[in-house]
This record gives structure tokens, C-alpha cells and sequence, in this order.
DNA sequence: TCGTCGCGTGGAAACGTTTCCATGACGGAA
DNA sequence: TTCCGTCATGGAAACGTTTCCACGCGACGA
């Protein structure tokens, strides 16, 4: 294995000028400059990236914790903030923490341990131990889509309320009143904020308040196909029912196949916080807000960046769009 | 920044034995053991992880390069590749190709850089130049759903015959003589093992063999549409569909609705290699042969691990299971 | 002609670990 | 008592970089 070295020897040049070639950092002469990059290449020369991290004391490298990457709107994220970070010369991290409390730590330590240089973060509870000793070393923290009580850090998410106000608008538009809502998880910010605003929303947009008609959920499949099933074991009759994310939704739609059978459920329209694709493809018809999580991730890189070079970073909340599929 | 320095002579115990204590390497004294381990709890020390693999020569980190996360099948199998490295004490550092070879080789010259422990890959095409010199330096490499031409290396993905084997069966079971098929790239080794099945093994199903019925795609929804578009713009009129894998599908159903519009569409049998979730939800109904992309992470990495210890690694074919849908 | 300046250069020091080697203490056998 | 082996220990060396510092050399102005 070439070393930098091994490069300057061939180079004929001493330890200091290879160095100094191969970094672009100072002066150096066209012919020491030309002899170290041939040197580079002919020994095929990739120059240690730990023993530099060690000098350097910056990795260059950006930890990104998710709760579950195969979430797609997490998969998304990802994609869209490795490639924002590589055009600026970081690599990503991405670990999952499975919506597990004890695993996030456990990936915190890890990241601590390979001195990333920032941290993109979508909590999964309160603030952890290992997490609170990385404030501590002042290693720049954002948080994504999630917010953690307590802990005041640049916030990158989807704009919550003026999501929902798109769907208040949309059912009123449609003229729905018994509407049923399936929550996510109470204890969330965002299942926080989307309840509020809908819950609050309601009557200004035509909506039945009745509360038989409203279910907390998870934010996962089961938990809202369960919420689902307790709503229309009430013996209420929505002709339009919200889910809180995209999950919730797909429990929806198996809530309401299983009691209804295909054909009735065809006839209650589905609207959905967060958008996939494929819900051009279903039946019902299903309308969503979507969120752009490909903006988030960009966003959330930029404002890590940011903190790096020691300016101050905004949060962000990025506006959502509806995409209304009940025409059809 | 507490070092171990810090933590030996807060122990009062020299340098080695702190080493040693903290490693569990060597015999140590109750007595050291115990105000070692005591001074790095008071001090919040973190082993500075690059430090560490300079002097060990090794990082405990596995390169994971996949085409695009957002493909769901490589975020399931990203997932699983995580949960089994971290039980095994290594981390992954996973990076996108997006399909696109010099991407790749990019994130390749990274990975080298970092000096990982080994390397899982989907490769986007032939062997790159950072690839060879991967291979050059006794990197352990196992491959992940695509072979390369001229490589010889472990093999971790779909058996495809048995998998179209499957949609064969069930294509004649159901009847269907006129069948479509959408296939993916002709030059990546899925696309022409999928294909060489499929077309060969038609006649013996009682399905049409007539090439008017057969388009090439390129694994992606975009060119997925063309291709059905191009078949079915040649006026034939087929009873079921095939796509050769999930993304083909949806351009499959996009072309289907676009042109036939829904209740057509609807009528004909989409077959999918690929399964998704919401598959359950479409109409038309979907049959599936699902892929285990979970059981396929968790073999690549026992794999990798097997080359790391000095044992062979067998490659793996994991075998398929049909869901089938089309009794809706 | 001489001092000064600037530029390119070589090499030592430092980053934080792990590991090797030598040392001292201690106990048991002779 | 003496000798040897065992065991825990401290510290130096090494891993591969980057960066700082000092030096030599040519050019330039006085």
C-alpha cells in the first residue's frame, strides 16, 4: 500500500512539497507539482483517509440518523442529502435507528467515536445521553422533521399546518362533513401539529367536530389500520377519511378493504399527508399533500454546513403541495 | 476533548494499561480495571475512531454501493445489511451510484480512502478502474444482484429462474396466452437472465411466442411506459402483463391507464417481478413474485465477514415466493 | 555590492491510538 | 537464601498524514 511517502521518494521531492501538491494547499513548482502527480498515479496513491482525519482533526464526514430508511420518505431524504454533500466534498453517514431509542444511541456513540463533523438528526424521543455529549463538543446538530423538547436546534420539516390547511381546503372544496382522522402518534411533534391544525380546522371548513370520528394512531401501518377499524366499529359513515402520513394511510386503505370490502371502499375518497407514487395507481382515488423530502434533505446539509463554517442556521419549513387525484 | 492519555492519568495508571483496560485485550488488575473504567465515565471518553484504525490498520466499516436507496428493494436490503453489521460489530457506510458509472467510481475512490474492511456492491456496469484497484489490494468484494463480466466474485441475489418460473406457472394456471413482457436493461445480467427465462420458457406455458408481445425497458418506470407503449401501439391485445421488475411494473400500469384508461386497464393481469407493499391496493390486481431483499443484505454481509476471517464466501441465490393477487 | 524580500522546499513535530518490549514485584521451588 | 517464572505495568515506537519552522536561493531596490 502506496503512502504519501512512497510518493515523494518516487517524486524525488521531499515530504512536505508531496504534501502540499496533493492538497492544492500552497505554492509549489510546475515541475515538483508535475513529478508528484505522476508519482500519484503510477503507484496508484489514495492517500489515508483515517491518518488524515487524525491530523486534520475534520472527517469531512456528515452522520445522518433516520428512524427507518426504508420509509420512503426518509430514502428520499437521504438520497437527496448524500448528493447535496458530496457536491460539497462531505460523504454521509446514514445509520437507522428503528424507531428505537436505545439503537439511536447506540449509532450516536458510533458517530462521536468516528469524529463526524455534523449531525443530521430525526429524533426518535427525548434527548439521549450520548446525544447530549455531542452538544456538548459543539459538534453541529440539525434536526429533521422532528423536534425534541427541550433542545432549541435549527429545524428542518415539512410546514405542517399549511400542509393541512391544503387538505381542509380540499375536503371543504369536495364538500365533505363526516370526515374521520387518523392521527399519528400523540406524543410526536408533528402528530402534535397536524392534529391541531385539523382538529381546529374543522369547523371553519364545513366539518363535523364530532369526535367519533377522530383515532390516534402510530404513525406505522398496524396501529392505524387498527384506529381505522375502532372508528367504523362506532358505526359512523365518513365519506372521506385523512391520514397523517403515509403509513397511516396505507393502514387506512387495509381498514377499509377488510370491513368494506374493495367496492365500498372505492366510494370513500382517501386523502393522505405525504404522497407516493403509486397513489395513481390505487383505488380509491387517493389525494395527498406532498412533502418534499428531497428539499428537506438539501436543506438540512446546507444549514449543517453552515454551522461549520460558523454562521447561524435557519430553520427551514418546506411548503407542501396538493396533489389532488379525486377527479378521476 | 478527553484523550486516553487524559483517562490514564486521571486513573493514575500509565498509557498502556488504560490501552489495555479499555480494550479488554490483556490481563489487568482489578484494581486498574476498575479506576480506568471510572475515570473514562467522568471524563465522557470517546476513542477517537480514526486514531484507532491508523494504528490498527483495520476501521471495522463496510462500504454498501447501491444504484439508488430510493429503490426499495436496496432500502430493505440497506436495512438488513445495517441491523446484521452492527450486530456483528461493523458499521456501513452506504453511498448512491444513481446509476451512473462515474458516480460510482467516485464513491468507490472514497471507500478506499476510508480504508473499509470490505465492500458490498450493485454494480452499475463493467469493472471501473477504482474497482480494480479495490480488488488489487485484497479487499474483500461480494457483489449484490449483478454479476460483472469478467469478475469472478461472491454473489449475493434473486435466483431469477426460479423467479420466473414462478410467474410461467402462474401465467398458464391462470390461463393467459397472450402476454406481454416488459424487460429491463439487455446488458446487466438480471435483465438477460430474466428475459433468456422468461422467452425460453413460454412455449412449455402455453403462452404465445410471438415477439410482437416483447419489449426491452431499461429498469426504470420512464422507459418502462415507452416499451408498453410500443407494444401496444402495434395492436395487439394482450390479457396480462409482465414487468420485470418493480419499477417496470409501475410504467407498466402508467402506460396501461394512459392509454386503455382505468377500466381497461383493469382488466388486464399485471405481473410483477418485485413485489411491493401497495401492490395489495392497486387496480389492476397485481401478482408478485417477492424478492427477499432482507435475507439478501443479511448474507452479503456474513459474506463479507467470511472473506474477512480467510474463509470462501458461497454466493447465494435466494429463492422467490409468488403473491399472488389475481383471485380479487 | 549588499541587504532584503519572497518563494519553494525539506524535515521535524504532532495528532490519538495500539502494541511491543523491558522492568519490577512477587511467589514458589530448590 | 537464591533463582526462575508469571504477571501487571509503564512507556517508547509506530501507524500516515498535515503543518509549522527554518533554510537556501534568486531577484530586486538602494
Amino acid at each position: 500500500m502506496a503512502t504519501i511517502k512512497d510518493v515523494a521518494a518516487r517524486a524525488g521531492v521531499g515530504l512536505g512539497t508531496a504534501s502540499r501538491v496533493l492538497n492544492g494547499s500552497a505554492q509549489t513548482s510546475p515541475s515538483s507539482r508535475e513529478r508528484v502527480l505522476a508519482a500519484a498515479a503510477e503507484l496508484g496513491y489514495v492517500a489515508h483517509g483515517p491518518a488524515r482525519a487524525l491530523r486534520r482533526t475534520r472527517t469531512d464526514a456528515l452522520g445522518l440518523l433516520v428512524s427507518d430508511i426504508r420509509n420512503p420518505f426518509f430514502s428520499e431524504l437521504a438520497h437527496a442529502a448524500e448528493q447535496e454533500a458530496r457536491a460539497h466534498g462531505y460523504a454521509v453517514l446514514l445509520a437507522n435507528a428503528n424507531e428505537d431509542e436505545r439503537q439511536a444511541d447506540d449509532v450516536l456513540r458510533t458517530f462521536a467515536s468516528q469524529r463526524i463533523d455534523g449531525l443530521m438528526l430525526s429524533p426518535q424521543g427525548p434527548a439521549t445521553p450520548q446525544l447530549a455529549s455531542l452538544l456538548e463538543r459543539d459538534v453541529p446538530i440539525v434536526l429533521l422533521n422532528r423536534r425534541i423538547e427541550g433542545v432549541d436546534l435549527p429545524f428542518f420539516g415539512t410546514d405542517n399546518e399549511q400542509g393541512v390547511g391544503l387538505v381542509l381546503e380540499h375536503l371543504q372544496r369536495r364538500g365533505h362533513r363526516d370526515v374521520a382522522y387518523v392521527g399519528g402518534t400523540p406524543t410526536m411533534s408533528t402528530g402534535v401539529e397536524r392534529a391541531r391544525t385539523y382538529l381546529g380546522g374543522r369547523a371553519a371548513h364545513g366539518i363535523s367536530t364530532d369526535d367519533a370520528f377522530v383515532e390516534a394512531g402510530d404513525f406505522q401501518t398496524e396501529g392505524a389500520a387498527a384506529a381505522m377499524l375502532r372508528i367504523l366499529d362506532r358505526g359512523v359513515q365518513p365519506t372521506a377519511v385523512f391520514g397523517a402520513n403515509g403509513a397511516t394511510t396505507v393502514g387506512v386503505l387495509r381498514a377499509l378493504r377488510e370491513r368494506l370490502g374493495s367496492d365500498a371502499a372505492a366510494a370513500i375518497e382517501v386523502v393522505s399527508f405525504d404522497d407516493f407514487d403509486w397513489f395513481a395507481y390505487a383505488s380509491p382515488a387517493i389525494t395527498a399533500v406532498r412533502n418534499d423530502a428531497s428539499a428537506i434533505g438539501r436543506a438540512a446539509v446546507q444549514g449543517v454546513l453552515a454551522l461549520l463554517r460558523g454562521e447561524p442556521a435557519e430553520s427551514v419549513r418546506v411548503a407542501t403541495t396538493l396533489i389532488d387525484r379525486s377527479g378521476r
